[in-house]
RNA sequence: GGAGAGGUGGCCGAGCGGCUGAAGGCAGCUGCCUGCUAAGCAGUUGUAGGGAUAAAACUCUACCGGGGGUUCGAAUCCCCCCCUCUCCGCCA
C-alpha cells in the first residue's frame, strides 16, 4: 500500500510512476476522497472537543446540584452530528482504503521502463549451454521413462496440473528442500522457518495477494482460510503488527512450504509436465530490512538463490523485470532463468523482490531507530528455489543417452550416496 | 465440541459513568547527589490521524482485545464476536 501522505503531496509524480507499469490510471477519485475526509475530521473534531468541555461543565453543574437540563439538550442534537459525521467519515476511509489496497506499488527508479517480458533485460548470465551428443528429451519424458513422474495416476487423484513422484523421484525431491535449506541456513545466515500452510485472509492482505489476486488462490469453504500460494504470505506476515528493533534488522528467514495456485488464466500454457502446478514445492527466502539497506539486501538474496543453482552445476541468467512486468507488490525484481534443454529455453525459478514499505505498510510491520518514532521497514524475497522447477532442470540437463540421470554431486549425501538414477530393472 | 477464568501502557498491576491517557510498581531516559558500585532525590517516557510549521514547538481528536449499543459524557453499563488459560471430550 502506499502512503497516502506521498501520493497527497506527489500525485503527478505516483500517476507518472504507475503508469509505467502498464494501463492508465485515475487518482483523481483518490485524491477527491482524500480531501472529503480531512475536511469532514476537521469538522467533527471541532466538535467532539466542543462535546468533552460542555460534558465536563454539566458534570461539574451536576455535581453543585444545578439545572444542566439547557446544555444537555443543545448536546443530544450535537452528539447526533457528530455521529452522522462519523458514520460520514468512515464510509469515507473505506472507500479510501479500499482504492489504495488495490494501487500496485511504485517501481523503483532504478527498475528499466518496458511495456512486457520482452524488455527484460538480461542482467547477467553464469555457466554455458551444456552440449548433449543426442538429443535431449524434456524432463516429462525422462521422468516417466524412468519410471519416477507418473502423471496420469496424479491426474487420477486430482487432476490436470497435478503430479506424481516415486522412488528416486521423490528421493530427489525431497533431498532438493533439505539441500537448499542446508545451504540458507549454514552458509547464508537464514533462520529456518516451517509456517502453518493455511492463513487467514487478513495475512493474503498483508502481503498484497489480497483483494485483488483472490481468483489465483484456493480457499478452504467455511473458514477464513486459504492455502498459501508462497511461503511469502506466511513468512512475512509472522511479524505483522510488530515493532522491531532496529539492532535486530535485517531478520532473514528461509522456509520449505509446499505452494498452491489456482493458475486461473492460463489454460493451455505449460500443460504437461512439473512446470506449472497447482501444488508445488518451494524453498523460500525472506528479509525484513532496514530502507536504508534494502537494495543491498536485494543483491544479496538474488546471490543466495544463484548460489544453489551453481552448486547444482545448472546454467542461469538474471534477468531484470521492466516496469510493466512486475508483480503488483513489487519495487523491483530480479528473475533467475535456469536452462532447459529438452524445452531449449530458459525458464522462471526464482523471482527476487524488493517490496520496500509497500508490505510492511499493509502488515503494520516497524522497527523502532533509536530513539526515535517507528518507522516501516523494508521486505524482500525470493525463491532459492522453486523445487519442483529444479527437479525438471536436472532431469533435462544431466540425462544421458541411456535414458539415465547423473545425480549431481551437492545432492548425493542428502540421497544415500546415489549417483546415478537409472530405471529399475 | 462442552464447562469455567481472563484480556488495561515496554512489562507487572489498580481502576465508584464525569476531575483517568489512565493510580502504583518495574524497566527506560534526563538532571542532582555519593570517592566507585548500590541506594537516594527531582523530572520525564505510548500509538495513530487532523490542524499548524521550512521543520519543530504547539494544538485537537481517537485509542484500555475487536465491533455495535445506552448516555450530554463509557476502560467503567448492555449485546455480539475474537483470542488466551484451566478442566472435560477427541486426536497425531
Amino acid at each position: 500500500m502506499l502512503d497516502i501522505k506521498f501520493v497527497r503531496e506527489n500525485i503527478a509524480e505516483v500517476e507518472r510512476r504507475l503508469a509505467t507499469r502498464g494501463g492508465s490510471l485515475d487518482l483523481s477519485n483518490l485524491k477527491a476522497l482524500d480531501e472529503k475526509r480531512r475536511s469532514l475530521l476537521t469538522e467533527t473534531e471541532a466538535l467532539k472537543s466542543k462535546r468533552n468541555t460542555v460534558s465536563e461543565e454539566i458534570g461539574k453543574l451536576k455535581k453543585e446540584k444545578k439545572d444542566a437540563s439547557r446544555l444537555l439538550s443543545e448536546m443530544q442534537d450535537e452528539s447526533a452530528r457528530i455521529k452522522a459525521l462519523d458514520a460520514e467519515i468512515g464510509g469515507c476511509e473505506k472507500e479510501l482504503n479500499d482504492l489504495l489496497l488495490v494501487l500496485p506499488n511504485l517501481p523503483s527508479p532504478s527498475v528499466p521502463v518496458g511495456k512486457d517480458e520482452t524488455e527484460n533485460p538480461v542482467t547477467r548470465v553464469w555457466g554455458s549451454v551444456p552440449e548433449f551428443g543426442f538429443t535431449p528429451l524434456e524432463h516429462t519424458e525422462v521422468g516417466e521413462r524412468l519410471g519416477i513422474l507418473d502423471f496420469e495416476r496424479a491426474g487420477k487423484l486430482s487432476g490436470a496440473r497435478f503430479s506424481l513422484q516415486k522412488g528416486p523421484g521423490a528421493l530427489l525431491e525431497r533431498a532438493l528442500i533439505n539441500f537448499m535449506l542446508d545451504l540458507h541456513t549454514t552458509k547464508h545466515g537464514y533462520t529456518e522457518v516451517l509456517p502453518p500452510f493455511m492463513v487467514k485472509s487478513e495475512a493474503m492482505l498483508g502481503t498484497g495477494q489480497l483483494p485483488k489476486f483472490g481468483d489465483d488462490l484456493f480457499k478452504i469453504e467455511g473458514w477464513d482460510h486459504y492455502l498459501i500460494p508462497t511461503a511469502e504470505v506466511p513468512v512475512t506476515n509472522m511479524h505483522g503488527g510488530e515493532i522491531l528493533e532496529e539492532e535486530s534488522l535485517p531478520l532473514c528467514y528461509t522456509a520449505y512450504t509446499p505452494c498452491f495456485r489456482k493458475e486461473a488464466g492460463s489454460y493451455g500454457k505449460d500443460v504437461k509436465g512439473l512446470i506449472r502446478q497447482h501444488q508445488f514445492n518451494k524453498v523460500e527466502l525472506v528479509k525484513f530490512s532496514h530502507p536504508d539497506t534494502s537494495y543491498d539486501e536485494l543483491e544479496k538474496l538474488t546471490n543466495n538463490a544463484e548460489e544453489v543453482l551453481k552448486e547444482l552445476g545448472l546454467h542461469y541468467r538474471v534477468v531484470t523485470l521492466c516496469t510493466g512486468d512486475m508483480g503488483f507488490s513489487s519495487a523491483k525484481t530480479y528473475d533467475i532463468e535456469v536452462w532447459l534443454p529438452g524445452q531449449g529455453k530458459f525458464r522462471e525459478i526464482s523471482s527476487c523482490s524488493n517490496f520496500e514499505d509497500f508490505q510492511a505498510r499493509r502488515a503494520n510491520i516497524r522497527f523502532r531507530p533509536r530513539g526515535g518514532k517507528p518507522r516501516f521497514l523494508h521486505t524482500l524475497n525470493g525463491s532459492g528455489l522453486a523445487v519442483g522447477r529444479t527437479l525438471v532442470a536436472i532431469l533435462e540437463n544431466f540425462q544421458q543417452e541411456d535414458g539415465s540421470v547423473v545425480v549431481p554431486e551437492a545432492l548425493r549425501k542428502y540421497m544415500g550416496g546415489l549417483e546415478i538414477i537409472r530405471k529399475k530393472s
